[in-house]
DNA sequence: AGGAAACATTTTATCGATAATATGACGGCG
DNA sequence: CGCCGTCATATTATCGATAAAATGTTTCCT
């Protein structure tokens, strides 16, 4: 390992000229700048970010904190990257599973040490839990539940989003319309949040609201959507239209309802909520509710940039809005 | 920031003492122990990763660097952290875009000290570059790219997946393939390695090889192959299969046939590579080779693993297996 | 009772950098 | 010609932990 001392003995000069020709702090003189420059690169020097950390305070990386790596999360974290870069820093990603203990334990004094700044996108840790965390570390949480007041917060209009879905497939004659995914949850999460704008959009057209059509599902997989989506299919229950709580959820659907013989969106229309990448190619198009993902991730990171420059003012609270993708999977499409 | 120093003063007795207590480095007398622990309770001490990996020269996390966040490397990449996980390390993901030089950054000695090893998905480096990089640390590389021997690597059976998906589409009628997302690229890569396969499937059965039906796109993206594919169609070049290079290649192409209506499988066949989550969904169901992300997840950590607790040996070069799963878009499906 | 072995705890040195302060050389000015 | 300010570089202290060696205490055996 070649260290800062190795470069100073070589160039004749003390660790700190060193140091200031790399890091440009002070001025260092043409000549001893060259000389520095040139034992850098005889002996293929580089700094050990670890002991510059520790004695600096700064890591110049960001992580960004996800229940999982695939879909939905992956495709922000793209987005999120450059936008992280183009301050000059790292983005790494950690993954909790969604564990309440995980992502504590990614909120830990330990872990929040290794980056200047974090941004967590919660799924399992409700408002209390979260409010045990103690820290100064710059800190943005993303996601559909209840966070303390005095965290930056960026959430989607998850209820608004749900009702242009509902109302939109309404609109065009379904009157049956399942809310796959959902549930009657009381605290603010993303499937209770989501039926209430389901809730809203039928009341708003004086359509019954029927618990039965309500349809959770066990584990949020395409395949867990696709057996709960047969099960009602199966057990007679009539329906002509489906809002999946998400684009993943929505997939199973389409698997489900191509498996029984029913078109959509001649028999039954459907709509999704995340706008995946995936949902333009899926036969016949995904109508969606789009998040919106870009200007999630230049709000996130933007609070988190403000954090970081030592901005201590209070907290925002951001509903990012959403608007509807038609396609082809409900009647208004192409 | 409560520091080892805090507690000892607290408790009453040296660092080192704490510092055995939290490591079980060396034995603590009872009494001793109990003091030391109710100190780090009543401080919330939490130790500074930093200076233990200064230190003790050890991080206990391993980095999955990828070329972008979503699709395959997302769901590799939960396969992955388990198997980290379960040794008592952390994961966590970079992203290089691809790019060479991002790659190359990863691989720097700044970078690589971070970790305690790095598992790399090569996409943008080529063997002459990769020779370039120096370091002791343990390394892996995934990938279908050419790595130097002295490179631990998994890959997968490339050419044989393709020949089994094209095979297939001819045992079931097809006489016209396109490879589509595919490359005459003389250096080994995805994209020509796969053709490759393409090409022997043809060539076994006694059929021609034209160069008019590979099929080279812009991006890696749906909605370039999905262009591709429209404009192949736009040509008039006749066509009754598709091999895609990917999933989310096919995907592209799922939609350009649905669009032109073209019916899968009876007009055109099509198959994929890589069988991601969602090719079980999209309907009717994306036959595709399946390369066991698992198994490539649990080799490619079996060797960092191998590194990590000190083998010298000789590196390894893995073909990981393929075979093909058989859905609805090909016609020996359901 | 004397001495060595066994054990618990502390001391010292170090990982590799950077912030703050100190030193020294040089030029300008009265 | 001598004093002082300016600029370049060097010294010192420190970030917070751990490895290795040193110290001190107890135990046990003959």
């Amino acid at each position: 390992m070649v260290r800062m001392a190795d470069v100073a003995r070589e160039a004749g000069v003390s660790v700190m000229t060193v140091s200031n020709v790399l890091n440009e702090r002070l001025p260092v003189n043409e000549p001893t700048r060259a000389r520095v420059m040139a034992a850098v690169e005889a002996l293929g020097y580089e700094v050990n970010l670890t002991a510059r950390h520790l004695r600096a305070g700064r890591t110049d990386t960001v992580a960004f904190i996800v229940p999982s790596f695939h879909d939905y999360f992956g495709e922000v974290a793209d987005k999120i990257a450059p936008l992280v870069e183009a301050d000059g820093r790292h983005l790494v990603l950690e993954r909790t599973s969604g564990s309440p203990e995980h992502e504590m334990a990614a909120l830990s004094v330990a872990r929040l040490q290794l980056y200047d700044g974090v941004l967590l996108s919660v799924a399992g840790l409700d408002r209390d839990q979260l409010d045990r965390v103690r820290t100064s570390k710059p800190i943005v949480l993303l996601g559909e539940r209840d966070v303390p007041d005095r965290f930056d917060h960026v959430r989607l209009a998850n209820a608004e989003g749900a009702r242009l879905a509902t109302a939109h497939m309404i609109e065009h004659g379904s009157r049956r319309i399942l809310a796959l995914g959902c549930t009657f949850d009381t605290v603010h999460m993303m499937t209770s949040d989501r039926r209430i704008g389901w809730e809203r959009a039928l009341r708003d057209a004086g359509l019954d609201v029927d618990a039965r059509y309500v349809v959770p599902i066990s584990t949020y997989t395409p395949a867990a959507a696709r057996d709960a989506l047969l099960g009602v299919i199966a057990s007679g229950l009539p329906f002509d239209g489906v809002f999946a709580v998400t684009d993943v959820i929505a997939l199973g659907a389409v698997a489900a309802l191509a498996e029984s013989g029913l078109r959509v969106p001649v028999d039954v229309q459907l709509a999704g909520f995340d706008n995946l990448d995936m949902a333009s190619f899926v036969p016949p198009g995904l109508t969606s509710v789009d998040a919106n993902h870009e200007g999630v991730a230049e709000t996130a990171v933007g609070l988190l940039r403000r954090q970081m420059a030592g901005w201590t003012g209070p907290a925002e609270h951001v509903v990012s809005p959403v608007r509807l993708v038609v396609r082809g999977s409900t009647r208004g499409g192409a």
